[in-house]
RNA sequence: GGCAUCGUGGCCGAGUGGCUAGGCGCAGCUCUGCAAAAGCUUGUACAGCGGUUCGAAUCCGCUCGAUGCCUCCA
């Protein structure tokens, strides 16, 4: 029997706005597809954020023993840019600034993301797949859209007929608009080309001569829209309806709703059971975003070089932080806030460290089972990471205590709440204990007991000078001595 | 302008009709040769104004403020 059977779990739809039990369209299987990056520039870590709460997702329903599916794609055939140069897609447009071929820039940047993705500890999804890869598939689902009446060819490009579908479908129904609205609040858009109408999107663009990234088609050379490549990719990899569909708020409107509109004009049914969208993440209060700089790299964060950051944090204090913070909340990020997760990301390592070496005794002052399901509730609601997290401070508190031999706890116990923290905070969080080299780590804790014992020889002596010259220098290299019951330990910030 | 979301104690951040979230910081205490670490104790917070209710931070209305989307964006 899997775990999963023993839990319920709530999931936010943003398609109903509420919170509705999570129930699997093929008992024990899950397909989920996240709308992953376009590779044009380097991933801030706004992106970050949003890729680090699916992956905690993913690594719940893997826990709990659901065979996931995830796929998150590559955009890599670039989106239209919205300035000057209208019509250039923004791969294209890099590519030229910097005298690259296109896929040059998308290899760069998707190494980075790649590399990025790892040092936040990301587990690569089960599928990557890029738009350039399943170009002929968007094609055919383009004319099959055509088929069903449901686009028009304008010039070489085919765009989707929004008002058409409108007529005998819900065109807002993710995010809350009605069409009509639309088309009485649209703002003037100096380029609007083709359409028969502001809110159409283009499934096909014609490629003018200059443009790079092309492909032939029925309707001549040109590229997808950029609301296609999802719709393709999560049908091929997940099935017409498949169980959750992710990405950051900001794609709520309008791309999760043209990936709606596109499925259901195709298919004939709404493609995605539960829709969840990750909050963004903002700095000095305001969204990340590569196009207005208002961003900062994790490159930044990990060496401390952005004039915001006091010290530089490592990715699992990093990680630490987001998870503190539920996945549909805005996030703000500063340096207080880095700090403080700091301290409590070490306490909560720490802690969990020396779990397996606490003494044990014949009863336990501390409810395992009990607290072990607090854990499952609050990831069963929504994904609560900060109540979770919360409940694995109340563990700490009690470690800290039977270390104390203030409380005490029986072997089986120990035993369990060892696992239960490890698949918590390794497994499902995803955090991992500050790396360092084995072999170096035993070197260094043989040269720190060493001194312990020194310090220890000049105390029992009352050679305080002694004992505290000991103390305060290995504090100035970062090494931390703590004198508990059973003998002094130290750590290593 | 339209559509949303949000406004919680010094800071970050959960919760959401009555019952302690948690982390960081601050203060006191215990421990200590002194510290640190750890533990214990302490916060009577929910933007403002009305309303519903036996009871609201939580529901409703209005006001103010912030943010997001409406145009590429995680």
């Amino acid at each position: 029997m899997q775990t999963y059977q023993n839990q319920s779990i709530q999931i936010y739809n943003s398609l109903s706005g509420k919170k509705e039990v999570f129930k699997a369209l093929n008992e024990g299987h899950i397909g989920m597809y996240v709308c992953g990056p376009t590779v044009y520039s380097n991933v801030h870590l706004g992106n970050c954020r949003t890729f680090m709460s699916f992956d905690m997702i993913f690594r719940y329903f893997k826990h709990l023993g659901y065979k996931v599916r995830y796929v998150r794609n590559i955009t890599d055939a670039g989106h239209m840019v919205d300035d000057a140069e209208d019509g250039e897609d923004k791969i294209a447009k890099k590519a030229r600034l910097e005298q690259l071929e296109p896929m040059e820039v998308v290899q760069r940047y998707t190494l980075d993301f790649h590399n990025t993705l790892e040092k936040f500890n990301l587990l690569p999804p089960s599928i990557e797949p890029t738009a350039t890869g399943h170009i002929i598939e968007q094609i055919e689902i383009i004319k099959d859209i055509f088929e069903k009446g449901y686009a028009y060819e304008a010039n070489g490009s085919v765009y989707f007929d929004v008002a058409k579908f409108n007529e005998t479908h819900d065109y807002g129904q993710l995010s809350g608009r009605k069409l009509e609205d639309m088309i009485t609040n649209t703002r003037e858009l100096t380029a609007q080309d083709d359409k028969k109408s502001p809110q159409d999107f283009a499934l096909w663009k014609k490629a003018e001569p200059q443009h790079i990234m092309r492909w032939p088609s029925p309707w001549g050379d040109g590229f997808p829209g950029w609301h296609l490549e999802c719709t393709v990719m999560s049908t091929k990899y997940l099935g017409e309806t498949f169980d959750i569909h992710g990405g950051g708020m900001d794609l709520k409107f309008p791309h999760h709703e043209c990936e709606i509109a596109q499925a259901e004009a195709s298919y004939g049914k709404s493609p995605v059971r539960y829709w969840m969208h990750a909050n963004m993440l903002t700095l000095n209060g305001k969204k990340m975003a590569k196009s207005t700089g208002n961003n900062i790299l994790p490159g930044e964060i990990f060496t401390g070089e952005n004039e915001l950051l006091s010290k530089p944090f490592s990715a699992s204090v990093v990680r630490f932080f987001m998870m503190q913070a539920h996945y549909a909340s805005i996030l703000d990020l500063s340096d207080d806030a880095l700090l403080a997760s700091e301290k409590g990301f070490t306490k909560l390592m720490e802690a969990f460290a020396s779990v397996g070496a606490l003494n044990t005794g014949d009863k336990s002052d501390f409810d395992i089972k009990s607290w072990e399901q607090k854990c499952y509730d609050s990831m069963n609601d929504d994904f609560n990471t900060p109540i979770l997290i919360s409940h694995l401070f109340e563990a700490v508190r009690h470690i800290n205590l039977i270390k104390e031999g203030k409380e005490d706890i029986s072997q089986l116990d120990r035993d369990n709440l060892q696992l239960t923290l490890n698949n918590f905070i390794i497994d499902v969080l995803g955090l991992e204990p500050n790396a360092t080299n084995a072999a170096d780590t035993e070197k260094l804790s043989g040269v720190v007991e060493m001194l312990i014992q020194f310090r220890k020889d000049a105390r029992e002596n009352k050679d305080f000078a002694t004992s505290d010259k000991i103390r305060d220098q290995l504090a100035d290299l970062g090494i931390q001595l703590k004198d508990g019951k059973d003998g002094t330990t130290f750590s290593v910030n």
